[in-house]
DNA sequence: TATATTTAAGACAAAGTTGTCTTAAATTAT
DNA sequence: ATAATTTAAGACAACTTTGTCTTAAATATA
């Protein structure tokens, strides 16, 4: 598994709010069914993205939970690196403490480079760009496909 | 992480084998100690990649483990798949049920590009050049580089 | 002010992975 | 045969990740 399962939450969730009316908060129970992520998870999860200021939360009544600043300033790879650090990039393939250019592994000239891609393809995507598609329903966050209809928490 | 701890051990248990003379069995024991890897454990990765016909065993006095068949036919992703399974290669990288070009998650695209990439990298890799490497030296599977000085069980 | 709503925080439970230990079975050698 | 060596198998413990529940704190609205 590339990404931990709190990882893959934390995409979603932020999916969701990309793909959501922008500056609007979302409450975290509305998130938790749509994605059908566990409540009390799920909140863990984006306190760890407001911790890093990629979302910002309000207490009360119209609540929630936004992005903290706008969809083409947040790539993917900040999100990972909020949730699942750095590890992904840092860390060697085999395990091996140590492992670089001087005292490789078997596989870490193959994975370098395979690594860099995906560091690439994190780095250079942004939530803006998904967000827009998952909106328009050309891509889903959801098993079923349904996370449309959002109620607005305007504030 | 992308793969299992199992499966670095496995992965690093194989290349030791790969590395040392072809035929011989080594025990688990000495590979334990070399590889750093808890003996029991190995154990059952092993019995896994025998289960798989990639290794076999034999049992008393000099017995152990060695490849069941040339390294050149054996490839990291055999390896992966006998310990990890399949997930890495199908399953939908943000989790989502039924993911793929119909109806596609948000990562769909961009991960199937780098995961044929990956089932590629691991598909041409062969124990024997790997093997070779450790052998003379210029790759390692332990931390400190000594994998060296077989006791060679020949029966 | 009182109430309802919502996130924050922490304890705890469940599940999965990793690691340990004991006994059994097979094999070799004496 | 007996003893020593080695893998096989299974129970179980430790640790990590995931998931649940309860209480507290903040905020909005009436």
């Amino acid at each position: 598994m590339l990404l931990s399962k709190s990882c893959i939450y934390g995409l979603r969730a932020s999916l969701l709010l990309a793909s959501s009316q922008n500056g609007a908060y979302i409450s975290i129970s509305e998130m938790s069914e749509k994605l059908d992520i566990p409540f009390h998870f799920l909140t863990k999860i984006l306190q760890k993205l407001s911790a890093a200021s990629l979302m910002e939360s309000h207490r009360g009544p119209n609540g929630g939970v936004r992005l903290a600043k706008p969809g083409e300033e947040i790539s993917l790879l900040n999100i990972v690196f909020a949730i699942d650090g750095h590890e992904l990039l840092t860390q060697c393939v085999l395990g091996l403490p140590g492992c670089g250019i001087e005292k490789p592994c078997p596989m870490h000239d193959m994975w370098s480079e395979k690594k860099e891609k995906i560091a690439q393809m994190l780095e250079s995507t942004t939530l803006l760009e998904l967000g827009q598609d998952v909106r328009n329903g050309r891509l889903r966050i959801t098993d079923n496909g349904k996370a449309g209809f959002f109620k607005i928490n305007k504030r």
